[in-house]
DNA sequence: TTCCAGGGGTAGA
DNA sequence: TCTACCCATGGA
């Protein structure tokens, strides 16, 4: 079956690199970047069950910016699995986000900050927030490595396979992941005491208990859906603080560990402040202030 | 071996 | 609202 291409015309500016790479969510399975291909690679199940591989890369520029999406199957996929990709696709790059505010904000600061004009701030996310919502939760209390690690012998477990290559596998649906039975899926997956928060995430998600896709709607206000994020076992604070970044809320900082020493590092000579002086250090940037501190500690580390 | 990580739940104040 | 204590797992 030869594969198919959908073709994505971001509005500039648009950097693909950045958008890909930037918060580490590239890195987490189903989803993989070749640093040499310059490639954004993930295994897909669509709605009709049918899974797919997706290699994105970016021939064009940040200011004349072209997405290609080659699309692997092995049977026929129709118009309307075809949209829902499409769908999908502009989700987890966030081509419809308007960042113009920002980047007038940006531009305002001047010096550093002069970068992020320059097609920064889409940080990749999943296609579903059920699946982002897992992630978030196997960040918690755990090296970069341990979270990695969960992600990988999740998928490896319970994802559907894809046809032209076993080893591939696509995010397991609530559904599924509901449908295991809990001492097999600790075993499996071995999360720890976060097992028990995604088992029972799923299992309220199979049962209709929960809809987490309506979360993303854009008119919800950000404290109405902090409250309900932290309603959610396994949600606290930093987790919910992070899920909101994904939805497109950047009002509040996630404060975790890294947080508090890149603070303490650079705006207190080494002393670790309370909290609430550490976040005063993002105050002036509103509404953005998820970026500004993903930025400025991404800017630290990497210069 | 011990420590603790991109924290959170719970009980008790 | 705040604090103390416990929580599985695995990498360093």
């Amino acid at each position: 079956m030869p594969d198919t291409i959908i073709r994505l015309t971001p509005q500039p500016p648009f950097d693909f690199e950045n958008t890909a790479m930037l918060h580490g969510w590239a890195e987490l399975e189903p989803t993989w970047y070749d640093p040499k291909l310059h490639t954004l690679q993930r295994v897909e199940v669509l709605p009709n069950d049918q899974v797919v591989v997706l290699i994105l890369h970016s021939p064009g520029s940040v200011w004349q910016p072209q997405i290609e999406v080659s699309i692997m199957h092995e049977s026929p996929i129709d118009k309307d699995q075809l949209a829902e990709l499409d769908g999908r696709l502009k989700h987890m790059l966030r081509l419809d986000d308007d960042l113009s505010d920002f980047y007038a904000l940006c531009a305002e600061r001047g010096e550093n900050w002069l970068r992020l004009k320059e097609g920064w701030g889409r940080l990749l996310r999943s296609p579903t927030v059920f699946e982002d919502m897992v992630k978030v939760i196997c960040t918690t209390n755990v090296q970069w490595g341990g979270t990695k690690g969960m992600l990988r012998r999740l998928v490896a477990a319970y994802g559907s396979p894809f046809p032209r290559n076993d080893q591939l596998h696509g995010f397991p649906s609530p559904q599924t992941i509901a449908n295991i039975p809990f001492d097999d899926f600790a075993t499996a997956v071995r999360m720890g005491y976060r097992t028990a928060y995604v088992h029972e995430l799923a299992t309220r998600v199979a049962a209709g208990y929960l809809n987490l896709e309506d979360l993303r709607s854009p008119l919800l206000p950000t404290g109405e859906v902090r409250k309900k994020l932290l309603g959610i076992k396994g949600i606290g604070p930093y987790a919910a603080a992070t899920i909101l970044m994904l939805l497109g809320h950047y009002d509040e900082i996630a404060v975790d560990t890294a947080f508090r020493s890149f603070i303490a590092k650079k705006y207190f000579q080494g002393r670790y402040p309370s909290d609430k002086e550490a976040l005063a250090i993002y105050q002036d940037w509103g509404k953005w202030k998820y970026l500004a501190y993903w930025f400025d500690i991404f800017s630290e580390y990497s210069s």
